[in-house]
DNA sequence: CACAATAAGTTTCATTATGAAACTTATCTA
DNA sequence: TAGATAAGTTTCATAATGAAACTTATTGTG
């Protein structure tokens, strides 16, 4: 396969998003993560995934920052996986790829899971507006690219 | 590998989104496409991506119902593959791995395209809220599990 | 119209990524 | 302390991917 191509260097921060998340398993150990689990045996369990496959991923996210491991037992070896904060503010990715299964890949009556509020118990939307709080759809917006002449400007 | 594990029976709204969507290139191609790509050409040259898989995506796409494939020229055999309505329904997603990728994958300072109101040039952001409108957060948010008991049920 | 140049795929082949199961330690429990 | 779990790692077979060559269909040019 000559190794997937990277694009952490892509100025499309959705590319590189996706470059970091984007692969097979690693949304689905971040839902799990959001819905409390933090032991591999319950990654495993849940996911079906294969554990090398796991114990890769659990390794990427963590070096990634996405995911920390933290000792399940003081002084002993085995870890618990955690988000992060950079991790959890991943949660609107969740509900919009959620709020997308719900609308388009469910049929009529078919039941699936819901995230409501825990408090109030009311459904949890998601909504894209503009940063003074109008709503806005696809095709009121347009993405305004990086100029040529200033793509290679790196961080300090 | 034994063929990756299907997850369009999970009754996990996102577990479905990321069967539908979640494989290596797919949600690219579909950036590609709110960009306003349209020509296997296109995608082609703008992912880098080998022209093999991109055909299996593209039918695969179309075939979900997210792209459909119209002839370029009347009576040509030549596609246009554009957004459905299904497809369009990303937006949010799209716009959400964007705005993790600006918060946390690019460095102070470094450039990156932005998503705009193309009226008003403001900042398009996304937020996640309760139905009646109050902003909400992963803490403050639960998953409402379907009973066992009425997981089988299937539509119609 | 004839001929070259593109566009859009498809086929073939080499290589990587994944899955399953067996194996290895470390940790927990009775 | 012995057996049972948990958490990985290793090994091996197979699927998915990438690159390049190849095939048609379409477009452009004189």
């Amino acid at each position: 396969m000559v190794k997937r191509r990277s694009l952490v260097s892509d100025y499309c921060p959705s590319a590189r998003a996706l470059d970091a998340i984007g692969d097979w398993w690693s949304l689905l150990i971040v839902r799990d993560a959001f819905d409390g689990m933090t032991r591999f045996g319950e990654f495993q369990k849940s996911l079906g995934i294969a554990r090398n496959i796991l114990s890769e991923r659990l390794r990427t996210l963590t070096a990634r920052g996405i995911l920390e491991a933290v000792p399940a037992a003081a002084g002993g070896a085995r870890q618990e996986y955690r988000l992060t904060a950079k991790g959890r503010d991943l949660f609107p990715v969740m509900v919009a790829l959620r709020q997308w299964g719900e609308q388009h890949l469910f049929g009529p009556g078919e039941r699936h899971s819901s995230l409501i509020e825990r408090d109030s118990g009311r459904k949890v939307t998601l909504t894209v507006q503009t940063d003074d709080g109008r709503p806005i759809d696809a095709d009121g917006a347009v993405i305004l690219k990086v100029p040529e002449s200033e793509k290679q400007r790196s961080p300090s």
